[in-house]
DNA sequence: TAGGCCATCTGGTCCT
DNA sequence: AGGACCAGATGGCCTA
């Protein structure tokens, strides 16, 4: 069997999976938590087709030209980068799409992650590294209101009143007090 | 328009 | 050897 032809047929049967699991890339998407994004629910296939990398005019199945649906399309686009190609360049092809899955499962995690963290309803999406910065300081006041053994309302009003002991704090970044006040609401809304 | 954020490609390194 | 992981480069989009 020609290399070229398995190797394709594998490329397909990868993003066709792919394309089906769109929206469950995640290991913790049973915990139900829908993207708000949809740019983070974009299919391989979808990626596949804005690719800009290994447009090379080269002959294409013409077995495959009558397709009508958008698996023949796909097939095709396929067929144009994968024949005839040096097989660097088939390697490269396939990293890439590895590594574009593997960054769409680790968005995946940060859009599970963003939903664990308190943020305003108008409060614009966070960025990945303001979600790490936020999550941080939520674990550390959590952790801190366990250790305190107060009540947590009192706890999180105290803080209100007369500003935090701990450093890490001050990375309650870009809603300031403002975010303070929200986690209260939270904390009174989850632990009342 | 500059800066921030992001997706993607790429080559290098490490691991199995 | 092949896949996973990582970091640098690049270009697009958006916002102040």
């Amino acid at each position: 069997m020609d290399p070229n032809f398995q190797f394709q047929s594998q490329l397909d049967t990868l993003l066709f999976d792919c394309s089906a699991m769109t929206g469950q890339m995640s290991p913790w998407s049973s915990f139900g938590c829908q993207s708000v994004f949809p740019e983070a629910q974009l299919t391989f296939t979808d990626l596949d087709s804005q690719s800009p990398q290994l447009e090379v005019g080269a002959e294409v199945d013409s077995s495959l030209v009558d397709e009508p649906h958008e698996l023949g399309k796909r097939r095709q686009q396929q067929q144009r980068r994968l024949t005839s190609h040096h097989p660097y360049k088939v390697q490269r092809y396939a990293a890439n799409i590895r590594e574009r899955k593997r960054m769409l499962s680790i968005n995946s995690a940060f859009e599970e992650l963003r939903c664990h963290v308190p943020t305003f309803p108008y409060e614009k999406r966070l960025s990945k590294i303001d979600t790490l910065r936020l999550a941080i300081a939520y674990i550390a006041l959590l952790r801190e209101i366990l250790m305190s053994g107060c009540d947590p309302k009192s706890y999180v009003d105290e803080c209100m009143k007369n500003g935090y002991k701990n450093q890490t704090n001050a990375i309650w970044n870009t809603s300031g007090k403002m975010r303070v006040k929200h986690m209260q609401a939270t904390l009174e809304g989850k632990l009342a």
